[in-house]
Parts: structure tokens; sequence; C-alpha cells
DNA sequence: CTCTTTCGTTTACAGATGTAAACTGATTAC
DNA sequence: GTAATCAGTTTACATCTGTAAACGAAAGAG
């Protein structure tokens, strides 16, 4: 089940605010995405058959959850990403993104200990 | 000018090896992707119509070049990929990726220099 | 010179996507 | 209780994608 780009942005709403109502998910992003109510509602529409939410009905209105890990769909999508664009190759994609990013100091020594804890100094782990 | 993930295949072959011809791709792409010699034909026409291809006869076969720089789209690929799944931030991206992967130790050490060299150990940059 | 093969162009077609209006059943305001 | 409103469902529609067949021109086979 693929997600897609304009569905992201509901999913990642939905990840961070669940459960939520229709209303809600529509007063959050129609103005800053420039969506119509009607958009909005197809694609909650479509992410229910999709899979990836579940509605459960309270009075006449439902209340949207996810039923999918943000975690699963980040790997999914991580994995296309590298494979489509990087050939599956990790390494580049990781150099690629440091060297067209700006960190924080803090971001950076987490990134920093994260690749000592799992490739340590002298051997690769 | 979006790149799709098929026309990645494609791209990511010509890069390597323009100028090309379509026999070419069609022969080192269709085995491995399964692809008919149709489907390759198409891709190479709509990559060219895009823009991201130009050809150039050469008899009564085209010789084809990337027109786009592989490197504006990666720039392009990832800006999207952090956009859509991480909200625009690099650093989960890259903490994600560097706890999903298997670096070699070669690797690993470039990552590492490169860190330190873009945001030094004490102060970021 | 015809027939066949080859190469590129056009056309095809179903499913996904972005975007949204139309419709329908329930609810609230009079 | 009838009108306006609101929530969800259906329908719409152009474009993009994946996948490929059909078609037309050129070139080589005989």
């Amino acid at each position: 089940m693929q997600i897609s780009d304009a569905e992201w942005v509901v999913m990642n709403l939905i990840w961070g605010s669940q459960p939520i109502d229709a209303s809600q998910v529509i007063e959050r992003l129609s103005e800053p995405h420039d969506w119509s109510a009607a958009t909005i509602k197809t694609m909650l529409h479509r992410l229910v058959r999709k899979g990836a939410l579940s509605h459960e009905a309270d009075g006449r209105k439902y209340i949207y959850r996810a039923k999918v890990r943000r975690h699963d769909c980040v790997r999914k999508a991580s994995r296309s990403f590298l494979d489509r664009v990087f050939g599956g190759n990790a390494a580049p994609a990781l150099l690629h993104l440091l060297k067209t990013s700006r960190l924080s100091p803090d971001e950076a020594a987490e990134l920093r200990e994260l690749l000592d804890a799992r490739f340590g100094d002298e051997q690769g782990g």
C-alpha cells in the first residue's frame, strides 16, 4: 500500500494527533495547503479504503485513527527512495543529505553518537 | 519536471553510460526489470518530452544524452522525500537511514569525516 | 525491386493522484 | 416541522504512470 505525497500530509497530521475527526483535519490542513474541504475528505476516504486509516462512527461524524504505523511507512518510503535514487545504497544517500543539510549542533552530536555506536571508531559493526 | 520510479531506472543507466542508443538501453534493462522493448521505448520518449533527455539522430537511430544533471535530480528527489516523509527535517531522516542501514567501515569513516568537517566537534557549522 | 526486420512515433488503457463538485442523510435553527 | 447546514459518499476529470501494442518509415535480405 502506497501513500502518495498529499496523503503523507494527512497521515503526518493524524499520526501526531489521533484520534481526530474530519473537521479537525480540514481545519488544520486546508489553509496551509490551500486544499478545499472536499479534497481533504477525498483523501481521508482514500486512506481508509487503502487501509491506512480506520474510522469509527461517533454520532454523525467519524473518528479517524492510523491503522499503519508511521515507522513502517517511513521505512517503506525510505527504502523506495534509496532504491530509486541511490540504487539502494544508503551511504551515498547519507552523504548527500549530510552535504546539503544544515544541522543544529545537537543534531550533529546525536548523529555522531549513533554513528559511533553502530559503527565503532575502529571496527565497523 | 518529475522523474518517476521507472524513469529513474532509465536515467540512472543513461547517466552512467551516455551517450547511448535505444537498443543499448533496451538490452541492458529489459531482462533485469522484465520490461518489454516497447515499454522502454515509451520511457525514453517520455523522458525526451519531459526534457530530461536529448536525442540526436545518428542514421536511423537516436543517440540519447541526459539533459538534466544527476546531481540536480538527486537534490530534487531528496528534497521531496524529506518534505513528504520527514516534514523537511534532514536530521530525523539521517538518523533513520543510519539506524536501518549497514555501512562498511569505510563508508562509516567517510560519513564521520564529513560530519566533523561540516559540523565540527565543538561548534556546529 | 519486394519482404522482412528494425527503429522510432502514436495510440491504448487501466490504475493512481490531485483536486473538487454533486448528492444524500442527519441535524440544528427557526 | 421545514429550511439551511453539515458530514460523509459518489462521481468527475485531467494528468501521470506502468505497460505495451499498432503503425509507419527505413534498411537490409534475397
